[in-house]
Order: C-alpha cells, then structure tokens, then sequence
DNA sequence: GATTGTGAAAGCGTTCACAGCC
DNA sequence: GGCTGTGAACGCTTTCACAATC
C-alpha cells in the first residue's frame, strides 16, 4: 500500500501544509522530536486533532516519546506530493498577477513560475523579475512545455470564466481563482477561491459585532466590574 | 431587536459576503426578486442552505414569492456592517503590500486604504498610486487619525508578529494575516489568515491523489468503458 | 511514566421534508 | 400552486478519554 489506500477529510488535508511548515521551521531550530501537544502548541488546535490528523496518513509516532520531526516531514511532503516542484501558470498580470509572479515564497515553496500571461497587448513583453508577460494565445504552449497542472486566475472579475476556460482548454486541472466570482469548469479540475473583500468583510462583520454590543449593554463592564 | 440579537453561525457568516456580491450583480442586471433556488444556483450551494442562512437574519422572504432583491441587499449591508466605510491600514510595502495598495477593488467594496507602512527607509515615501509609504512609527496617528480598525499584515513571516503586535498596539482590533504565521494576538482581536502557498499545497494534494489513483488502477477506465 | 492511536461522545453544519403562508 | 421558514435527520469534525505501547 502507499499514499493512495487511505482517505483524508478534507479538514485535515486543509491543516496539512500547516503542520508541514511548523515541522520545517522546528527542523531548522534544531528540533529532533515532537509530542502532539507541542505540535498543537505551535499550530493553536488542540492535541488531539493533531493525533487524529496525523493517524489519517499512517501510524508514524512513538508512543511515549513523540514524532521524529524529520521522518514526518518526508511523510508529509510525499502524502502532499511535494516531493517534485509544481509549476503553476498565472493568467493575468494586473496588480495582482505581477505581485504573485513576483512573489519568492512560491518557488521557495516548490511552486515556480512557470509563466505569466495577459491579453492586453500593452503588457506583453514587460518584465516581472525574470519572468516576461506572455500573450495568452501561448499559454497552452507553455503548459505543455512546463508540464504545468495547476493555473492561477488573477484577471478582474468579468474575465475571470473565460480565464478558467482557457486553462482547462490547456490541460491544467487545478485552479487558484483571486477573482470574485464562481468558476463553472468540469468536475475533474478542483477549484479553491481567495477572495479578499470577503475576508475583509467577514472581519468587519465581527467589527460591527462588538461594536453593537457595546452600544446595547454599555454599563455591563460596570457591572461584571463590581 | 435590532441586528445585535440573533447569533450566526461561522459557516453562514463566511458565505453572507458572497450572497451580497451575488445579490448586486442581480440588481445590477435588472432582477427585482429572486428565490432561494435562484440564489443557491448563483452561489452554487443548495437552496436549503440558502434558506437557512438568510433565516439567520430574518425572515425577510415572502411565501410564494421569493426575496426582494433591493430589501435583501440593505439587510446585508446592515448586517455586515458596510453602512460605511471600513478603512484598512497596511503593514509591509513588499511585491504583495504594494499590490494591495494598489488594487481598486478594496476602495470599492468599502475598504478603503488609509495608510501603507514600512520598516524599510528604502521604501519610505515610494508612491503606489496616490498613497504613499510611510514609517512605520507612524503607524499609531494614522490609525487614529482614519478611525481605522482593520490592519493588514503583509510582512515577510519572520516580521509578522512584529508588525501584527504594533497593529494592536495602534488599537486595530481585526488583521488580515497574509504572512504564513500563527499570530499571537489579544482575544479581543480577530484574525484571519490567507495563505498562498497553502492554498497551493492543498491543490496539489489533490493533484498528486489524481495522479496516484490513475497509476494504481491504469485500467478502471476501460473496465468502466467496458 | 509518557505519549500515541482510536473508539465513543459531543458539537456543528448541511440537507431533507413538510407545515405554513402568500 | 409555489415558495419560504424550520424541526428533524444525517453526516462530518472535533474533542474526550483511555487502552495500548514504548
């Protein structure tokens, strides 16, 4: 059996590149072994998830002692298929797209540029660090080249689906989308959304929260106070 | 009884944003009414979950019928707070602060930047549009001076908690967290995280067991052809 | 003695299904 | 007749608690 006879909620996998990054972060300090408790301390969850989370990937602890930080750190990069870089492909080099294409932590990460591309002629042929703005007729050829899979949506909001339709028309079979809409594509590409004014918005939801109920209650921190 | 009476679950606080964006564009488009149905098709969830969630805010539906677009949108901009603006300040002036600082998107939906800072003489007083950077030191009388209460941590990670332990300092009491850090912050202040490269790695997850099922049973496909 | 791995319990979130209302 | 609002059922996630193991 390998990687592919267990199944993982998705919960869990959503908390993996986390603990991956804690377990690196303690290899570079010198750490060697790691209990559940400390892990969660570091991610902020509770020991027991972190027990669980780790059970769905295989038996890898000592009980007694811990978790090897390395053995677990090569576990998890080959559970998160990490072990070979992911080129990804951006479409769109607005604002958001050349900050991305600029932005080191992806190669650091294992996810290198592979290359960026517009339909704005105007932007074509400028530089972005090393990488040069592509017209997007190339981006299939630079899929196929790259061997790319996953694709980045940075385009403003109405040219976000035709985006999405062009990667798939170019092999790609999974999607960051930055833009604010719902990408329809078929249901063998995965899809995950960043939208940042709704994280915003969830914020100042919480933000309005308080703030009500400050105005409702005004004198409870007297009286808790007394 | 005003908005402050009900609870929201998270789940349904996380989506409200999305059913306001959706509910816009329908007005944009002319749509006067719409039913949960309608909604959930939009939203690509199920209408019983569209439901439910509005019920949260009220029961601002009409049997029969369906929902007012216009009422709808008033009661979720009330509900979320974005009877005004919420200014945001940003911490760190790298590829993504500058991004940030620049993308209109955020004046738009109500947010806003009042101010972008950063450690680095370098980058003091570069302008990204019309917004220039400033010191950090300054950080405390923007704050003030805009009635700012959303910061945004946009720091290399190992700066993060530097810069999130100022924002709280300045009195902000949400941060959106883009650096791939826990931050450790009063239990008074929200926080929420967006992290890139973890989106990447969870796409790649899943990636990586497409690619793993399809060597592991190189002929299901026939079999199922067949 | 310490800590894991995991059944069982508790807590949330989603979906169903239908009574209630227009 | 059509659609909402919601109790009840279901399923997923988290947490507890402890036997198993070093």
């Amino acid at each position: 059996m390998g990687a592919s006879g267990r199944r993982i909620p998705e919960a869990t996998v959503a908390r993996l590149p986390d603990y991956l990054r804690l377990l690196t972060e303690s290899l570079d300090a010198g750490v060697v072994n790691l209990s559940s408790e400390e892990l969660a301390d570091l991610a902020g969850v509770n020991a027991a998830k972190v027990r669980k989370d780790l059970s769905y990937l295989g038996t890898y602890g000592v009980r007694g002692v811990g978790y090897d930080v390395e053995y677990l750190i090569y576990q998890f990069r080959r559970e998160l298929g990490l072990d070979h870089d992911w080129p990804v492909v951006i479409v769109g080099a607005g604002n958001l797209g050349q900050a991305l294409a600029g932005y080191g932590g992806f190669r650091e990460r294992g996810y290198p540029v592979a290359g960026i591309v517009d339909v704005d002629p105007a932007k074509v042929g400028t530089k972005i660090g090393e990488i040069e703005v592509r017209p997007v007729t190339e981006l299939a050829a630079i899929v196929r080249r790259c061997h790319v899979s996953i694709g980045v949506v940075a385009t403003p909001a109405p040219a976000a689906q035709l985006a999405a339709d062009r990667l798939v028309a170019a092999g790609i079979s999974s999607i960051l989308n930055f833009a604010a809409v719902l990408l329809t594509v078929p249901s063998t590409v995965s899809v995950r959304k960043v939208d940042l004014a709704v994280e915003l918005q969830i914020l100042s939801y919480y933000e309005q929260r308080r703030a009500a109920a400050a105005l409702a209650t005004p004198r409870a921190q007297l009286a808790h106070g007394g």
